[in-house]
DNA sequence: AACCGAAGCAACCGCCCACGA
DNA sequence: ATCGTGGGCGGTTGCTTCGGT
């Protein structure tokens, strides 16, 4: 069956922004005798437009009970949680938030919520946590390695951070939310980085810290939910002796050697990675990484040397050289550090 | 003030399906 | 069962606006 003729090119039929003469011309007629067939409606109405624009100008702009302005809260929520069952059916959404057309729903989707489920580590297709994160499940053994290596220096802070670009930040996001999470237990979905912290330090949900930090609002109700059956962080065994910036050492070794190339790789191979470098024998040439940005002679990689004049003042990553995950958890090293690293909950903020 | 890149969004494109002849 | 048509839908484009330099 071939295409139908509707909106050919030919008669010179106009398209492009609607005038307000053309609005009016439309509604008018609308209003007078219904849209009726649309394909014969332009002649009749006077427009010299395709009956599929003026369709479309009708449902989604002209219709009398299109309601305009901000998304709210409440629809904001209502349409990820749509979306996650019904997927890109942005008509079947619209059926159940009155007054906003599916084109409305579906531009907000793909300059918002996408971005914003992003942000928080959910893959917006599937809604699940996203898979280029998943392969973090691996960290506990990348802790495990670290501890017995305890290779660290700030030359691998700074790798980590100057490859935390605003591409890959939420990498890091996922790695910091693997170190918090117990080994055993599986990801929690949707938990970004600041609901777990928070929610897991000192071994209690603290809802007015999450509350107070906006993080509720972001979450779905089931993801919440799930955040109040966390075990606390204390229960973290396998990290007993693991250095915060160990494991980030390993793991950007990790990075640097897989060129952020996250699907396929077991947390075996993660764990290769972390105790024998870029050594993986998995790793193939076209995970080959970029270069780092700073020189590797410059910072003594893999070994403790200081190399403060590569490390600004400023990194969200300062003191974390001595930090250990069970003694210093829930210490107020590791407040300042939530309250630094507040950054991540804003993709659009620029601090790397 | 000018320029430029990013973000937002209105509108279009083309595929698909339902339905009637 | 087949075909033609109308309409709906999701994906994409391109123009406009905004914000940073």
């Amino acid at each position: 069956m071939g295409r139908s003729p509707c909106c050919d090119q030919d008669a010179g039929v106009k398209k492009g922004p609607w005038t307000p003469e053309e609005d009016k011309l439309l509604v008018d007629y609308i209003k007078e005798n219904g849209h009726g067939s649309w394909r014969r409606l332009p002649k009749l109405a006077g427009l010299n437009r395709c009956g599929k624009s003026c369709r479309l100008r009708w449902t989604n702009y002209l219709r009398p009970d299109i309601k305009r302005g901000r998304f709210t809260d409440d629809e904001e929520k209502l349409i990820i949680h749509l979306h996650s069952i019904l997927g890109n059916k942005w008509s079947s959404i619209a059926t159940k938030l009155p007054g906003r057309t599916d084109n409305e729903i579906k531009n907000y989707w793909n300059t918002h919520l996408r971005k914003k489920l992003l942000g928080m580590g959910i893959d917006p297709v599937t809604h699940r946590p996203r898979t280029d994160l998943n392969l973090l499940a691996g960290i506990p053994n990348l802790l495990a390695a670290a501890a017995s290596s305890q290779t660290t220096s700030c030359w691998d802070i700074n790798a980590l951070r100057l490859q935390a670009d605003a591409a890959k930040y939420q990498l890091l996001q996922g790695l910091l939310r693997a170190l918090a999470a117990p080994p055993a237990a599986a990801a929690p979905t949707g938990v970004d980085l600041m609901a777990l912290l928070a929610a897991t330090n000192g071994g209690g949900v603290d809802h007015q810290l999450l509350q107070g930090q906006g993080t509720t609002s972001r979450l779905l109700p089931s993801q919440y939910d799930g955040l109040l059956n966390l075990p606390a962080l204390t229960t973290v065994p396998s990290s007993a002796t693991a250095t915060l910036p160990a494991a980030m050492s390993s793991f950007s070794g990790l990075l640097s050697s897989s060129g952020f190339a996250g699907d396929g790789l077991s947390s075996t191979e993660l764990g290769h990675s972390a105790s024998g470098g870029a050594s993986g024998s998995s790793m193939t040439a076209a995970m080959a990484a970029p270069p780092l940005v700073a020189a590797d002679d410059q910072c003594n990689a893999g070994t403790s040397t200081p190399c403060e004049d590569t490390t600004p003042a400023s990194s969200p990553f300062e003191g974390l050289e001595n930090l250990n995950l069970d003694d210093d958890f829930n210490s107020d090293t590791w407040k300042d550090l939530l309250e630094q690293m507040s950054w991540l909950n804003n993709p659009n903020e620029q601090h790397l």
